[in-house]
RNA sequence: GCGCGUAUAGCUCAGCGGUAGAGCGCCCGCUUCACACGCGGGAGGUCCCUGGUUCGAACCCAGGUACGCGCACCA
């Protein structure tokens, strides 16, 4: 190492994540480190990115969901797979619609002002401006992304692939138009998905409404919306039901218009609820409309597209929905009609985007047709082709899918695909991506769901329904890695889309990633303000500290945000780079690493990195990442930090320099090991320390992960290092029981056993001397070793801890006679548990007896 | 309404049939030559309740209680 670079370490001894992030990623980037090559070798490795919303900035789902994809990505580049981890957004139709909107606003202007053509051109311009803002904030995560990858949506070849989907799906007869009930946004003026419509409870009125009968009698039925009455086109009654059996068939007036219907019987009407009689709307009522079906009702719309009265009531016509309300009540009231009126708390469907109530409606759309599909997905994932991680989250994809109704693919909106359908000017149309030859054809206003076209991802990004050689090297995927609010909206759509299209199953895996709550327990809400911002995280704490903490978070179920996780990352992370500095700075100028083992100490530790990379291989393979974080902190920081370096120090500071240069070499070896094993988790701080190790060497993130096989196991060693472990431990408690300093010499007489030959280390970290007689000394357990330690001083302040000791032994020796004693476990136990429990009895015992004759002893 | 999940140290969470764990916080002591974002020591737990299975239960089963999250067209 030079001067300079020396001296740069030597100062630095804190970690500081914001002077060296930008650096090293500019370092990757400048390497093409995250360039993907489909003819580059190894086997294929892909995930794709869950696309977020064009509009969207980075939050909290999609930095623990970054992490984890980064994570494994960055394992599996480093295993020598050839990875590609494919970048982009979609183009969120409504909120993408909504943004400009109010853009325009802003600037007085509605979209309607500027016109179809130029709005849309308006939101391009937009999204070349900002559309890439949340995949420009993955970078700060560390996220390593082909970003010259980075595919939209809207991209004129992705359209294209949307396209040709819908047009193979019509020709296969799986995508119809049909007059439905659908869902309404009227401020939004299009039809949503039922996926988009949110339940919340709501504390409504229910009006008990008076309707004449012909012949003098009455029926009272009961709503919460009144005004719908307007489109009232029957009123119907369960046929079981006594009370009404004489007014079936006759004919009642609905109020307010004055319409003449039937009463009609039909058994979905309940009879228990309200008043047992149903008034029925056919054109706003899902229920309505299959009795209206049934009976050959007609389906008038009280509502136009825009939430205003139509003119079913011609005076009230072009009212809102909340002026109809008051007026219906009104009337209704003074003509004595409202009978009764009781609170009712029900759920009611909210257009998630919009926050209005959701408006069921008749009305003209373009569906899908999903249970063949579905089909397709439901086996894929129950033979197991499809696994999720957690397993039991396959039940939420499984139920939504075994229940699937007709998808509405169709939004009235300006901002998305246009459908590829044309219309003649006599009405009729054709489906086809072209438009067609001749005057006088017209494309359907109509543009489609994003998550129709956001569920050719896994393929669109790769040049579907082209055969590149991108789609040929990494379709079908690995894994996806999601939250669990997208399984059915995305999830579900990809798999059986890309079965059908792709001709394969999009990846293997599903990883749902927890959700992160709030400190309170629930979902983090920006209306609340409880939400956390990972960028400001990331300023605070740094990438690899917001990383560690998310994952350490990161298990199969929610957790609450701990800020203090972060913090404990930030923690590690200047752990490592001290205990690096260490290293480097105290290591011999001529050292490279290697795993030499020339000590009992290095041996041990060379054991301890073999364990804990086999460990950390399966914990990262099977997606347990907060074990993982886990196991490597308490490597890294115990056995590392608090008990292998300080052995280390000894050699390094040695003026022996043969000593001195196999401790670095194996001290160097094991911070190499160290920073591979961590470097998915936390790039930056490995990656910059990686830069200091001697010799010439790449980037660590283009370094190989090994397996564990090449670290030679020393259980001898292991054993006596755990031995002086032991007994340093309890060096060390009973100079802080005795409240003497923590460096005040004792004198030890180390017995046989493993810990014979360790008499330096337990001088140099026990600060002991090293005795071969003490009169009057006090035994203590160190491993398979009794030790004695004397010191008149001691004697009296460890009294009060040997009859401590001596309880709480006396204490486990009685249960572990108790437990031997009993029949039951002698016999049934298996015979290794029996043995286990015979040899602490004996442990005990001898302890027992060591610590009595010691105190008679004493006391004699 | 249906489904899923969670209740373990003051806080956030591991452990999921055989000696109760971590980080933070708390108490005591350390200007130990990598790190005070540190070092050493310590205190702190009827593992939600009630039953059951088992030689043995924080862990398995049943029933409660509390909380969270999905899904859901009772007007």
């Amino acid at each position: 190492m030079d001067a300079d670079r020396r001296a740069a370490l030597e100062e630095r001894t804190r970690y500081e994540p914001a002077e060296s992030e930008a650096r090293v990623f500019g370092r990757w980037e400048a390497a093409h480190a995250f360039d993907a090559e489909p003819d580059a070798p190894g086997d294929r490795y892909c995930i794709c990115l869950p696309p977020p919303n064009v509009t969207g900035s980075l939050h909290m789902g999609h930095a623990l969901n970054g992490a984890v994809q980064d994570t494994l990505i960055r394992l599996k580049r480093m295993q020598g797979r050839n990875v590609l981890w494919q970048p982009g957004t979609d183009h969120a139709g409504i909120a993408t619609q909504m943004v400009v909107e109010r853009e325009l606003a802003k600037e007085g202007v509605s979209r309607h002002d500027l016109g179809r053509e130029a709005f849309v051109e308006r939101v391009w311009a937009w999204r070349r401006q900002t559309g890439s803002t949340i995949i420009e904030q993955y970078k700060r995560l560390g996220a390593s992304m082909d970003y010259r990858r980075e595919r939209f949506t809207m991209d004129a070849d992705y359209a294209r692939a949307v396209l040709e989907v819908f047009v193979r799906l019509h020709e296969r007869g799986l995508i119809y138009r049909d007059s439905r009930l659908v869902n309404w946004s009227w401020p939004l003026r299009t039809a949503i998905s039922d996926l988009e419509v949110e339940h919340r409870e709501v504390d409504d009125t229910l009006y008990h409404v008076r309707y004449d009968v012909d012949g003098g009698d009455e029926i009272v039925i009961a709503t919460v919306r009144p005004v719908t009455i307007l489109a009232d086109t029957a009123v119907a009654v369960n046929p079981a039901d006594e009370r009404y059996r004489h007014l079936v068939g006759r004919t009642a007036t609905v109020p307010l218009v004055g319409r003449r219907v039937p009463i009609i019987a039909d058994d979905r009407v309940e009879i228990g609820f309200g008043s047992g009689a149903l008034k029925v709307t056919p054109g706003h009522d899902p229920t309505d409309f299959e009795i209206g079906r049934d009976h050959g009702l007609s389906a008038p719309l009280f509502m136009d597209e825009t939430g205003k009265l139509t003119d079913l009531k011609p005076e009230w016509e072009g009212r809102s929905l909340a002026e109809g309300h008051d007026a219906a009540v009104a009337q209704l009231r003074a003509e004595g009609r409202i009978v009764r009126e009781e609170p009712l708390r029900h759920a009611v469907g909210f257009c998630q985007r919009s926050g209005a109530r959701v408006e069921p409606l008749v009305s003209l759309q373009w569906f899908c047709r999903m249970e063949e599909l579905a089909a397709t997905a439901i086996d894929a994932v129950r033979s197991d082709r499809i696994r999720f991680h957690p397993r039991r989250l396959e039940k939420v994809f499984f139920d939504w899918m075994e229940s699937i109704r007709p998808w509405c693919i169709s939004r009235q909106l300006w901002w998305g695909h246009r459908l590829p359908v044309w219309f003649a000017p006599d009405g009729s149309h054709v489906v086809q991506i072209e438009r067609p030859d001749g005057d006088g054809w017209e494309q359907s206003t109509d543009v489609l769901d994003t998550w129709f076209s956001s569920a050719l991802w896994p393929y669109a990004t790769l040049g579907w329904p082209l055969d590149t050689a991108s789609l040929r090297r990494w379709y079908p995927g690995d894994v996806l890695v999601t939250g669990r609010d997208i399984i059915n909206l995305w999830v579900a759509r990809m798999i059986f889309t890309g079965i059908e299209f792709a001709g394969d199953i999009p990846f293997t895996d599903v990883y749902i990633n927890s959700t992160i709550q709030a400190a309170d327990g629930r979902r983090m809400s920006k209306s609340l303000g409880t939400g956390v911002d990972p960028l400001d995280l990331i300023d605070r704490y740094g990438a690899d500290a917001t990383r560690y903490g998310l994952l350490k978070m990161c298990s199969t179920q929610d957790v609450r945000f701990a800020e203090g996780m972060i913090d404990e990352g930030r923690a590690f992370a200047n752990k490592l780079w001290n205990a690096s500095r260490l290293i480097l700075l105290g290591a011999s100028a001529a050292a490279l690493p290697a795993p030499t083992g020339a000590d009992p100490v290095d041996r041990w530790i060379l054991t301890r990195l073999g364990e804990v990379n086999a460990t950390a291989i399966t914990l990262y393979e099977t997606y347990q990442f907060s074990a993982l974080v886990k196991e490597l902190y308490a490597f890294v920081w115990n056995d590392v930090c608090d008990w292998y370096l300080e052995a280390l120090k000894i050699r390094l500071y040695t003026d022996d320099e043969a000593i001195r240069q196999a401790a670095s070499e194996t001290g160097l070896y094991v911070l190499e090991r160290i920073l591979v094993l961590l470097h998915p988790l936390l790039p930056f701080v490995t990656e910059e320390i990686w830069a200091h190790l001697p010799g010439d060497r790449g980037l660590l993130m283009q370094a190989r992960f090994e397996a564990a096989d090449d670290i030679r196991a020393d259980p001898a060693a292991a054993a006596a290092v755990g031995a002086v472990i032991e007994l340093v431990t309890e060096l060390r408690r009973m100079r802080s029981d005795a409240g003497l300093g923590p460096r005040e010499p004792l004198d030890v007489l180390l017995a046989d056993g493993a810990i014979a030959g360790q008499a330096d280390l337990v001088r140099a970290l026990g600060h002991a001397t090293i005795v071969s007689a003490a009169p009057g000394g006090v035994p203590v357990t160190a491993g398979d070793a009794q030790v004695l330690v004397g010191g008149a001083a001691l004697a009296t302040a460890l009294h009060t801890k040997l009859e401590r000791r001596r309880a709480t032994v006396a204490g486990e020796l009685a249960k572990a006679r108790a437990k031997l004693a009993n029949p039951g476990f002698s016999d049934r136990a298996p015979a290794a548990v029996v043995a286990e429990e015979r040899e602490r009895e004996a442990r005990f015992a001898a302890e027992l007896s060591a610590i009595e004759a010691r105190v008679a002893d004493r006391d004699g």
